[in-house]
RNA sequence: UGGGGCGUCGUCAAGCGGUAAGACACAGGAUUUUGGUUCCUGGAUUCGGAGGUUCGAAUCCUCCCGCCCCAGCCA
């Protein structure tokens, strides 16, 4: 299934990367990347960068990096690796050959520490942290040099050379640029470069027991490859000076363009790698890929198209101001996408017996019932019908309220593209008063659900044959969290206190269509009036299926009844 | 109280001195063998506020207000 892409509109990267081919800036092909650190699985707010980075890059005939940001060897881990590059080709974008890693450039980022050092741009500090951040003054207050600050460039040398052999413990010496230690802009207070860690690296393994910091790393891994334009979420602005400073103090030949764009939020979720690993670690959710988690893997698990989360990427624009875009707009992008190709097929989620009262017994009648109804080329299968149906409890009412008018005592409806039928008794346990049966009767003549005689019905249902009907399991699934904003309480609640008791609900004695029984995993259905579900890739089994609820219909009926 | 950003419909978001696009959501209505889809229609006299410049301001200037980010040897 593909979608064409939807046409794009104009935002201000997009303003400014026209505008540098307009004036030939770069005598190359633009260039971005994709810049994620291996420690999380990544989410709906990746994928809006991913968006932006690899498709702004194609759609101006340049490419786009993808490069793990891979410098902290405590937190990061190759499982993240794996899903990372499994959920941007799941999302439909290709790196090629440029898969990089920040890692790959230990050498030569310890080789560009040392002529900072030689420039006098650098120096090794032997301050603890304590005293790294208490040097570091306030907000309000400028810091103080580190005593150590004028070391020789000799002295630091060694030092480095010592700390890169591996002769100091952790935190017994850093190296830091040599800035600006009463610098308005925090960043710029002789941020620390490098840290002593002996630790594992994932990929280096034990060769180094130093590692570059974020702010060293970043600009010249984006120089290296040659990045254009260097694009990131606004918490970086402020550090936008240092990655200029270090590329300017290093005089490297490529000076990419750092842009900063407000990162996504959504509501009734929360997307940050803290918040989505306690989730995962506090058991709050089967894991990284519960279909509710707002994950690449979640969302894909949960029947979420790639093409249309790609649409919901475009259509939510990108800018500078801080927003939270509406759920429900990434589900009518869901549910767009979806319409037009997924076959609608029928699903009883909760049954109730329907006895055809003048329905010959033993009989069994094919009915053709087309798997769109606007797209005759999808085609149609034959369903049994027979004396004993199964239709939606939520169908029947006996005592129905005005606007409701499907099923009732005495009322006449439509089974989908089988006969109208009318409901003549209720049957009811005498113990608990619930409803054990419906008997109906049924006309001939409104086979395959048209009247002839132009009677008119008000509600069509959907229903499936009891003695053909398969059973499965279907997973209701419904927002994680029963606040738009989980983590913006007044009060200071925790967010993980928010968590939608109902967001998942098993449904375990459903009854589907004969042939659904079969259906293969990782496919899409229209569960007619239900919405729109997913054959789960992990659990569902040919013979017993498990479908996850992608998302439901639009529901005028639950609207009118919630608002009585 | 320092620095850096941002404030246009309920939510996103165009607009860049010439008189407020679009999408989602919402509300009506039409068509409909899914209360689905599709299709019309309705909505910001107004752009955080107040002044000013101008024939003309969301767009320029001034002041004010509000929100976000920064004091990791995280990214």
């Amino acid at each position: 299934m593909t979608s064409p892409e939807p046409s794009s509109s104009s935002h201000f990267i997009r303003n400014i990367i026209a505008e540098d081919i307009q004036s030939c800036k770069y005598d190359r092909p633009i260039m971005t990347r994709f810049p994620p650190e291996p420690n999380g699985y990544l989410h709906m707010g990746h994928a809006k960068s991913i968006c932006l980075n690899f498709g702004i890059a194609a759609e101006f005939g340049g490419v786009c990096n993808l490069r793990f940001d891979d410098t902290n060897p405590g937190k990061e881990d190759i499982e993240y690796v794996t899903s990372i590059q499994e959920d941007v080709r799941w999302l439909g974008f290709d790196w090629g050959d440029r898969l990089h890693y920040a890692s790959d450039y230990f050498e030569r980022l310890y080789d560009f520490a040392l002529q900072l050092i030689r420039l006098g741009k650098a120096y090794v500090c032997s301050l603890n942290a304590d005293q790294i951040r208490e040097y570091r003054g306030a907000l309000t207050r400028p810091g103080q040099d580190s005593p150590y600050r004028n070391r020789s460039v000799e002295e630091n040398l060694d030092l480095f050379a010592r700390m890169r052999a591996g002769e100091f413990p952790d935190g017994a010496h850093v190296l830091r640029a040599k800035i600006d230690m009463a610098s308005p802009n925090m960043v710029m207070r002789d941020p620390t470069i490098y840290r002593i860690r002996h630790a594992s690296h994932h990929r280096t393994g034990d060769t180094w027991c130093i590692y570059p910091m974020y702010d060293f790393t970043h600009c010249l891994s984006d120089a290296i490859e040659g990045i254009t334009h260097s694009i990131c979420t606004l918490e970086f602005e402020n550090n936008r000076p240092l990655y200029d400073w270090v590329l300017n103090t290093l005089a490297v030949a490529c000076h990419p363009q750092q842009i900063e764009f407000a990162r996504l939020n959504l509501t009734y979720t929360v997307l940050s790698k803290r918040k989505l690993i306690e989730l995962v670690n506090k058991r709050c959710v089967s894991g990284w890929d519960d279909p509710r988690m707002p994950t690449i893997s979640g969302i894909r698990r949960r029947g979420y198209p790639p093409a249309a989360i790609r649409n919901f990427c475009e259509r939510i624009g990108v800018a500078k101001k801080d927003s939270t875009v509406d759920m429900a707009l990434l589900e009518h992008c869901v549910r767009e996408y979806l319409n037009e190709r997924a076959p609608r097929v029928m699903a009883v989620l909760h049954p109730i017996r329907v006895i055809i009262d003048n329905f010959p017994e033993n009989q069994v009648e094919l009915l053709e019932a087309p798997y769109h109804p606007d797209n005759p080329d999808m085609g149609s299968r034959n369903l049994p019908f027979s004396r004993v149906l199964y239709i939606e409890a939520d169908d029947f009412m006996e005592d129905p309220p005005k606007k409701f008018y499907r099923l009732a005592p005495g009322r006449e409806v439509r089974l989908r593209y089988a006969y109208f039928i009318r409901c003549e008794s209720v049957v009811k346990d005498p113990a608990t008063g619930n409803i054990v049966e419906l008997h109906c009767t049924y006309d001939s003549e409104t086979r395959g659900g048209g009247a002839p005689d132009g009677r008119k019905v008000k509600a069509t249902l959907h229903w499936v044959s009891a003695s053909h009907a398969a059973n499965a399991t279907i997973r209701m699934y419904d927002h994680l969290f029963t606040r738009p904003d989980p983590d913006g309480d007044k009060n200071g609640a925790d967010f993980t206190s928010f968590i939608n008791p109902s967001s998942l609900e098993t449904l375990t004695d459903c009854r589907i269509e004969p042939d659904l029984a079969a259906a293969s995993p990782a496919s899409h259905y229209q569960f007619e009036r239900l919405g729109y579900f997913f054959t789960d890739p992990v659990d569902s089994v040919t013979g017993a299926p498990v479908f996850n609820r992608t998302v439901t219909l639009k529901d005028e009926w639950t609207k009118i009844r919630n608002q009585k």
